[in-house]
DNA sequence: TTACATTGTTAGATTAGTCTAACAAAATTG
DNA sequence: CAATTTTGTTAGACTAATCTAACAATGTAA
């Protein structure tokens, strides 16, 4: 069994993984908060425990057991922050540091009776996918916001960041998954672009902020 | 901050103490299910930092930090076990091990919200007592049934003990927290004691048993 | 293509929490 | 009270997870 030191290493290797399902030290480094000799032993004791394969100077790739490994550590998170947000009464913006911690509770039930308590939900507050009892994750394509045009009707379906602060910006504009935005104008100069949606008849949002709102595109 | 294991050590320090608040290292030991040299370092380290009074060859005493400390994981502890069987269905018998690992999350607005979504529950689902906000236990002084007599009607209040085993007994009896029991007849010879309650006519309760059920007298 | 920067590895140290073996103090008991 | 048992301590070792310093490999760019 993983220890929770290597389940935080393994949900970072999962997240941190480009299209070869390649990541490096340095990175993982950075993500984990630790130094790189930190990780290069720990990548090595991975290796011994088979959740992943290492190879000096080469990035480290999950193994499948390492990656359902993580995908199971990551649908725990996930099901926590919808049910602290469903059943508790949380804010979205509060649930992710305590998910952290109750990620690590190994008692398959409470996370059945959570699961089953929300009816099976397949996403989680900040709209990503919570993977199924197997490890699988249904990975859904949305567009940024920043790739929209004016006169197009989008609904924000999810976020690529949901840093506290980050969610405190749209909980202050009163912006939520779900929310149906028309796009009223785009700026040629600095890529904003500005939005009308429910008791908000203009708001104007920078590109950097439109590069973390996911949305779907409505007819 | 006091790490999971030295939590766990205050937790069980705090449920040995005697009359003086003493507890020997041998008994910790026992509890804890560690050597007696782990045990005689870790109280150092735990009177290092303010926990615990110790001197060579001296049973040790926790400081009012220490008790104020384990008092509060207690008070974790019961909420979550209270929590489980109130507002997810659980069984009292399933709850202690979850529990275990959940009183380790450092998450006051978690705890907080459970205790609110619940009524302020002064009691957890084997009917010890759970602590304040400050760490202050309001003690309960009720009888066990092996020291009550024939002919007396009492309520079942609290346990003594409560491992799966022996709920998986009392479960098997339909014997719950508020079962009104009458006391027909104790045996001289073993102690044993027969009683009736709802949908029981006859049910003998051995010493055994009874040392570990506590209860009130009704008038 | 050599120099420099970045990335990764090794060596060695540190802390927390555990162990066993050996010994010492305290308590019990004949 | 002396012998024995029980309880507690010390010494020394081990593993997990971390660090810094030094060095080596790889990648980039003049
Ligand atoms: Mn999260
Ligand atoms: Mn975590
Ligand atoms: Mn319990
Ligand atoms: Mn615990």
């Amino acid at each position: 069994m993983a220890s929770q030191t290597e389940e935080n290493y393994l949900k970072s290797l999962f997240n941190l993984a480009n299209e070869n399902n390649e990541v490096n030290i340095s990175e993982l480094a950075t993500q984990m908060q630790v130094s790189m000799p930190t990780v290069n032993s720990m990548v090595k004791t991975l290796q011994k425990n088979g959740w992943l394969n290492y190879e000096k100077y080469k990035p480290v790739t999950l193994t499948p057991k390492g990656k359902k490994e993580a995908a199971l550590i990551i649908r725990k998170h996930r099901l926590t922050e919808m049910f602290l947000v469903n059943k508790m009464g949380f804010g979205w913006e509060e649930v992710h540091e305590i998910a952290e911690q109750v990620e690590h509770i190994h008692a398959p039930k409470f996370f059945e009776r959570m699961d089953e308590m929300m009816g099976f939900p397949t996403i989680d507050p900040h709209g990503s996918p919570i993977p199924d009892k197997q490890g699988r994750i249904q990975e859904i394509n949305y567009l940024t916001l920043s790739k929209c045009k004016a006169g197009q009707t989008v609904i924000l379906a999810a976020l690529t960041n949901s840093s506290t602060e980050f969610l405190e910006f749209l909980n202050g504009r009163n912006l939520s998954l779900g929310t149906e935005l028309k796009i009223l104008s785009k700026e040629a100069y600095d890529q904003s672009i500005v939005v009308s949606y429910p008791n908000h008849s203009s708001e104007t949002l920078s590109e950097k902020v439109c590069e973390k709102l996911l949305v779907k595109v409505v007819e």
